[in-house]
DNA sequence: TAAATCTATGCAATCGTTCCCGGCTAGCTT
DNA sequence: AAGCTAGCCGGGAACGATTGCATAGATTTA
């Protein structure tokens, strides 16, 4: 079943020899006009179509690249994989989806299934579990093209495409304030991922602009990036038990701030009485919320279209590239108030 | 840069030939322990892994399925995603995704780009804007195994997995009904579509139990799948100007079921005061909406998987196979009232 | 003791494509 | 008329892995 038509086929129906057949397709000035007539006449009849994969083992690449993201179902990420295939189809790439779902175990196998069946490079976004990066090291020195977005790694030397991701942080902590609240609390993914370094530092300098302290205890962390329900759950009951109840809480991220929204309204915690609510977001429906949640929105679409333009350079390039970039894109606060 | 180690490699290392190398690393009885030891630990040693392509080019297979869906941004395709990925990896399979984005020309050159790049077979759940499916007819008969799942090509004979949408429309319309809605409209994705057609269905049968009467005006089709804002928004206006405005919509998409809530939002119009508004949706995250949406909820998780596993063993069959089913899985009405 | 069997290994074809190299036949130059 | 070049084409190696067959030596058997 399903036997495509190959070189040598039409070398023997037309009773040339598959270097001939080759280059007639191929255009190559040294076959007469004829023949390339000929050739390409019957190639076009047979619907002929060359073997990607016995291109890809003479030609050592894939023209396919791998992407990893923690899931498909975030806004943030189905925008950013929109944007990666925009530039990818464009310039003849394929794209290669994987999910780690927060999982270090899953990235990392993803990850090596990825670079086993040759992809020629990858657009890597970590998972809220992943700390250590050996493996991805390892990958990188070899010599296989990689570009991070938005979850970068530090300790890897390659291009990285981020948000302003403290500036963000910044707005949305001073929103907050700017509405009255006094004890604003963080919840947050892990505390290696650099995303959540980089908005948690925006946070403390909000507060530290409006003179309000930091306070260590109304910072929560859900190292597996709130994928459990439970994880969330109990971040908020935590906050909820302070003595000193925060009035307000700022989320770094986009599941967890949608995650939020469902343990309060099951703890039954309303919003704004009880408490404010602002965070990273890029949903689109956030306005159907109830209440609507005023959100910090990352430029994904742009985010996963550079990254890619970095990648396929890096995997074009006749020569190694040593010198690397980081490119940062402004975020924007959607302001969006129950009057 | 980045170059993987080959058998020959190892061969030349150890003073072997490659069939030695290769006979030692399957573990072939026909090798000496002592060999296959040293064969091994080498392997090991500069972590040798079989080069894929080059084994897909002899197997003539890439252990690989493509997926088509019209995006992943969409909660009943990103669930029925995971399904389909638990069940591929656990069999050693790859998958890859491609969108649709509800567009003829997209699908069709994703297809067609994912069966020259030798997949071993195809998960597909039809675009909006499809009706043309010549060209899978094509490639199935020329021996490409494909499974549907949601929305599947009639005049394709091979195994396909829905939901009971017929029953779901019924019982959402039904809800609407017992609620006491007299004017029922009907709000759906493109005509030719299979889960149009049989959502319709349920609807009419639904309407005819309760002796309501069918009005065709109450019917709007969206060709591109709500794929526009104005697409979704001319449909609603459209209703809502007719001579006896509808007091309820029942919607038949994931998609354009949020898609419409914007709408109505936008224009101003209540739920439930001014209209009420049932529809199909794997969201998790309706419950926060304002007003709280009942909803139809498809097993799109079981789905992905039914289909996925179907698809392998078309895939691994050793004889072609003429004996097709279609799955039919049951829906649920996930009833939120605003008590 | 010679033949048969077995063990361990190498050779070479194969998958589909590209490309280097070399050969042949015109026609042209000197 | 002999040599040269250009145009056109075929042969065969290569990419990395598997595998049927051949073959070497060692061992067993009649």
């Amino acid at each position: 079943m399903f036997e495509p038509s190959t070189l040598k086929d039409i070398a023997k129906a037309l009773g040339l020899s598959t270097s001939t057949v080759s280059r007639a397709l191929r255009d190559t000035h040294e076959i007469s006009p004829e023949t390339k007539k000929i050739v390409l006449e019957y190639a076009e009849k047979i619907n002929y179509r060359p073997n990607p994969i016995a291109l890809s083992l003479k030609e050592r690449r894939s023209k396919s690249i791998g992407v990893i993201v923690s899931e498909v179902a975030n806004h943030y990420f189905s925008q950013a994989i929109n944007g990666i295939e925009s530039i990818a189809y464009s310039r003849g790439y394929h794209v290669i989806i994987t999910q780690t779902h927060e999982s270090y175990e899953r990235e990392k196998a993803n990850i090596q299934h990825l670079a086993s069946r040759s992809v020629d490079g990858l657009l890597v976004s970590l998972s809220a579990e992943t700390s250590d990066t050996s493996y991805l090291q390892s990958l990188h020195k070899r010599g296989l093209p990689m570009v991070f977005f938005d979850r970068v790694a530090d300790d890897i030397e390659t291009h990285k495409i981020i948000a302003n991701n403290e500036k963000g942080a910044f707005e949305a902590t001073e929103y907050l304030i700017k509405k009255g609240c006094k004890r604003i609390a963080h919840l947050t993914s892990s505390a290696h991922l650099s995303i959540s370094i980089e908005r948690l530092e925006g946070y403390k300098q909000a507060l530290e602009k409006y003179g309000l302290p930091f306070n260590q205890d109304y910072v929560k962390y859900c190292p597996h990036g709130g994928m459990f329900y439970e994880e969330t759950e109990t971040a908020v009951k935590e906050l909820m038990a302070l003595e000193e109840k925060p009035d307000a809480i700022f989320i770094a991220g986009d599941r967890l701030s949608i995650g939020c929204l469902v343990v309060l309204k099951n703890l039954k915690i309303n919003i704004p009485e009880d408490i404010n609510v602002t965070g990273f977001s890029n949903s689109d429906v956030l306005d159907l919320f109830n209440p609507p949640l005023t959100s910090v929105r990352q430029p994904a679409f742009e985010m996963g279209q550079i990254a890619t333009e970095k990648l396929i350079k890096l995997i074009e390039s006749k020569y190694p590239v040593y010198e690397f970039e980081k490119e940062v894109l402004e975020t924007s606060l959607q302001v969006r108030d129950d009057l």
